[in-house]
DNA sequence: TATTTGTTTAGAATTATTCTAAACTGTTGA
DNA sequence: TCAACAGTTTAGAATAATTCTAAACAAATA
């Protein structure tokens, strides 16, 4: 069977390629095939935290070719450009969270599971005085968990 | 002159020193010569936040013989042990705090300074509820700041 | 479509950290 | 006090995450 969809398969894009490529020039990054095959990885679903690592894995096992230190460069670009968000909880690993959002996180210090907290779940009361001349850029609250017992 | 200082010397402990053999032992680990000597750089003072470079380059510029390795596992067997806590701020770069208390943290991301904050300067309100059969390990606030403007 | 400029990539380089195995030292018990 | 054992230190090698390099390539532009 012959559908409009295979004859344009050549020339169309999916919704969701549509609206990455805007994201992508919407922060003066070009919509290069590997920038997109990433992104579809990362936004097109629920939210997510990945490495550099899981995500290379992640796209070879999709049958995506695309270099390691590519992966590295888009997810600092993307960081960069606030289309991601870096987590600090593992001093050997950066991890990136698709949720830009104000939130915090549990870490499971066992497995290394890292799991959103919504932003009205917590409170911080800052009273602190800021040091002289500063503002503050961000907080981020880290509750480490771990297996009862 | 002779003094009794001199002739004990071989012999004789300052009190930190004194002070550190026992820290160490009721911890389980040998007061030993390099131990002693890290444990004064960080225990005779206020409280002080280092990286394993940052406490070398401190030992040398004071004539401390001591490998880079040494000060590795030293770093962090005081933190297994419970006598320095980590400090997630770099992912590039292991902090340790001599401050082990429950107490936050204002990370200057121009420069990479950290300052305490006290306990009771900040006041997180948990209220999400932990995942199935899990506890708290700890919890972590990082304050990032930046110079206004 | 030719040119320019930004991007990807393999592989080398870098950096923080850990490992290895040999020399050394603190501790213990006789 | 000292032998013997177990824990510690160390230089240098190894590892692992990340960045760099510079050549090939692809997107934007005129």
């Amino acid at each position: 069977m012959i559908t409009m969809e295979k004859v344009f398969s050549h020339t169309r894009q999916n919704d969701s390629t549509q609206t990455l490529t805007k994201k992508l020039r919407g922060v003066g990054l070009r919509a290069t095939r590997q920038r997109l095959d990433i992104g579809n990885l990362l936004f097109s679903g629920k939210d997510r935290h990945v490495t550099a690592e899981s995500l290379h894995d992640e796209a070879v096992a999709a049958g995506i070719r695309i270099s390691l230190a590519t992966i590295y460069n888009a997810l600092n670009q993307f960081r960069d450009a606030g289309l991601l968000r870096e987590v600090l909880v593992d001093p050997s690993r950066t991890y990136f969270d698709t949720n830009t959002s104000s939130h915090h996180h549990f870490f499971n210090v066992d497995n290394g599971h890292l799991t959103d907290i919504p932003h009205d779940e917590i409170s911080v009361s800052c009273l602190p005085t800021l040091p002289e001349g500063q503002i503050i850029d961000g907080v981020d609250v880290l509750i480490r968990i771990k297996p009862d017992a």
